[in-house]
DNA sequence: ATTAAAAAATAGACACTGCTCAATTTTTCC
DNA sequence: GGAAAAATTGAGCAGTGTCTATTTTTTAAT
């Protein structure tokens, strides 16, 4: 067959995203594949590596699709906070969204790009909304204005909460006897923001 | 061909399992497969499933083994460590293991176990081993015998370095501008410690 | 010593994977 | 209408995990 203009380009792509996003939820990093994907939206393997340069492209464009809706989770998440404790707010719709989608979110992790292939510049900036997300609730729950030594912390919290999130999603926490790693998590930011507080 | 009785069923296992241990150190989890370690030991693939019931049980056994490494190297790093700054000393050798051997190490929480696997109680028991650790140094740190409260403690301290150690390896924080990740957790540590000191 | 049973090792097959590319079909444009 | 361009296909390659039938060797029993 040749051109079916049953979609363009762009809807051709998206179509494929959204039925790799699908799938990727569903079975998981380990057992997604090309030709699966292809198959659910109707077109051939060819068709798919047409469209995206490489399986990695792909993978990695569904992982910024999850990026993003994480984000925006969280957001939403603090958006209905309004004045309450907005940090113990981030850290568990952190541990929420992971949870919910485990898969998708395990996918971000499981993922590493081939040496030598690079993140496109958009995608790289939406993955940074995640610690900007964490700047501004940091520079909000110690009063102070962002400089240099809250970016730092904002990521090292972001990485301690990753830690937790991370470890319980693989089971390890659980077997390790930890019942509630996300209030783990929280005390552990709790006791950093305590520091710099008094340190400021 | 039939029994070559070249070597004994210990033999083999162990053959197997050092020449595996190899092959992830040098390709990592996502290229290491079970023809090749075949292969490398001068034998089938049948046999390599004849000694191993699945290629999951082999996986498990390397990291076994990898754990058994790392904490070995963190028990030889603390007992250099003498009267020293241990809690440092641990921090880094938790790190200095993962950036020495990235593949071995990710290779431990990359591989995921299926559904309805259930690790044997002596890897278990093996790795325990780092939570211990872990406990005996913050006990220590702290001037206090080991209670339920250390072992929590203990736990999300290593989630917290690990958060940090598995997103330095990754990329991401060097992505994120982060160039002293080791010195992060530490802060990390040393923050949840000095509230602990006070609050005791 | 001969033979039968058990164990060990193997080759080969199955269904799958990422990826490529010549061939084919459709659309577009002159 | 016809040529050029673009899109789509599916066969093909080298690889994967896993299983089974088969062959070979070892062991045990006569």
């Amino acid at each position: 067959m040749g051109r079916r203009s049953d979609h363009s380009r762009e809807e051709l792509r998206s179509l494929m995203l959204e039925e790799g996003r699908r799938l990727m939820g569903e079975v998981g990093f380990h057992r997604f594949s090309a030709r699966k994907v292809a198959e659910r939206v109707g077109y051939s393997v060819g068709t798919l590596y047409n469209v995206f340069e490489t399986l990695d492209a792909l993978v990695m464009a569904i992982n910024t699709r999850t990026f993003t809706a994480w984000t925006a989770f969280m957001s939403e998440a603090l958006d209905r906070a309004g004045r309450r404790d907005r940090i113990a707010v981030l850290v568990q719709a952190y541990f929420d969204f992971a949870q919910a989608n485990p898969n998708l979110w395990m996918a971000i992790f499981d993922h590493r790009l081939p040496p030598g292939m690079v993140m496109p510049e958009d995608e790289r900036a939406e993955r940074a909304k995640l610690g900007a997300i964490a700047e501004a609730e940091i520079s909000r729950a110690l009063d102070r204005p962002i400089d240099d030594r809250i970016v730092v912390l904002a990521r090292s919290l972001v990485a301690t909460v990753h830690g937790h999130c991370v470890l319980a999603l693989g089971g390890s926490l659980a077997e390790m006897g930890e019942r509630r790693p996300v209030a783990r998590a929280l005390d552990r930011v709790r006791d950093s923001l305590r520091v710099a507080a008094r340190g400021a």
